[in-house]
DNA sequence: CCTTGACTTAGAGTGTGCTCTAAGACTTAG
DNA sequence: CTAAGTCTTAGAGCACACTCTAAGTCAAGG
């Protein structure tokens, strides 16, 4: 038994709108999808995990340009797998440098937290706070700095 | 000794364009720069390290209207801290998810690519490559899976 | 003196990725 | 028979975050 689904259930299975499915189709992300006798698009399972496939690149932040190669290499080379595997190491090791970013930088504000709430200690027992010179964690070293002088932010 | 630097100076430093820090600057998100005698903009220290803070959350995905609210507060509230922590806190666990969800992408990445390696091993000693069912992870689980039938993406 | 180059401003333009509109065909429910 | 709802298309519009332009000021070097 084939599930054929309508284009709406498929917005709603993937999360994606019905406007962006139609604009992944017209922009060669998917290929042209089978349409019922009325004309109206029907999706395959394969078209399925094809959308999740491709929706999981999209969240990683492939560029839509990237995907449109992907896709077309899919349509024709299908038996050519090997540039597909170099680009999706290349996408790879992209994702894997902006996540190493991410978690250095979301540690600087982990520091700025924990940072404030010393500060919201402080002005519990305090009587007027006078603000410590602030220290920040920077690319280099998360330990050794020198003092910027007053900067409370 | 105060270091006074020029826009272009900083803009090198911290990777941000001359447009960019004026348009930061426009926008609230940075407070407005002190000015040398010709009017041109000299940056302080503590206005760098203030940039620098500022890109972090950029680059972590934090919206220009959600920094502008996080520079309004250090400007109209410099003395409390509070709400800054929370909007910070939010922030940081949005990044969090954020996280989770590309490394989880990223393995299904990884996963697809191994699938190419082994299409590719096959293919060097088979004669003409039969293309197994494609198994693919997904967000309930990477193991146990029912068949798509034929998809070779 | 004059050119080069860095700066200023307000505001227009760009790229990306959607997101929606308009006009029309078709199906199903009342 | 009609109205509501879902689909189709081509193409316009939008949000975001820059990015650049135009027109002008100013200072230093040749």
């Amino acid at each position: 038994m084939e599930t054929e689904l309508t284009i709406q259930q498929v917005a709603n299975s993937t999360g994606l709108s019905v406007h962006t499915l139609r604009y992944y189709e017209r922009n060669g992300l998917i290929a042209p999808i089978d349409r019922a006798a009325n004309g109206h698009r029907r999706y395959s399972d394969q078209n399925i995990a094809w959308i999740e496939f491709l929706t999981k690149l999209r969240t990683t932040g492939m560029p839509i340009r990237q995907m449109q190669q992907f896709a077309a290499l899919v349509r024709e080379r299908p038996d050519e797998v090997q540039e597909r595997r170099i680009l999706l190491e290349v996408h790879r090791s992209a994702v894997q440098k902006h996540m190493d970013q991410l978690s250095h930088h979301l540690a600087v504000i982990d520091w700025k937290i924990q940072h404030y709430q010393e500060l919201e200690k402080a002005r519990g027992s305090d009587q007027d706070c006078i603000y410590p010179v602030q220290e920040q964690p920077t690319t280099s070293s998360i330990s050794e700095k020198r003092a910027r002088t007053g900067s409370i932010s």
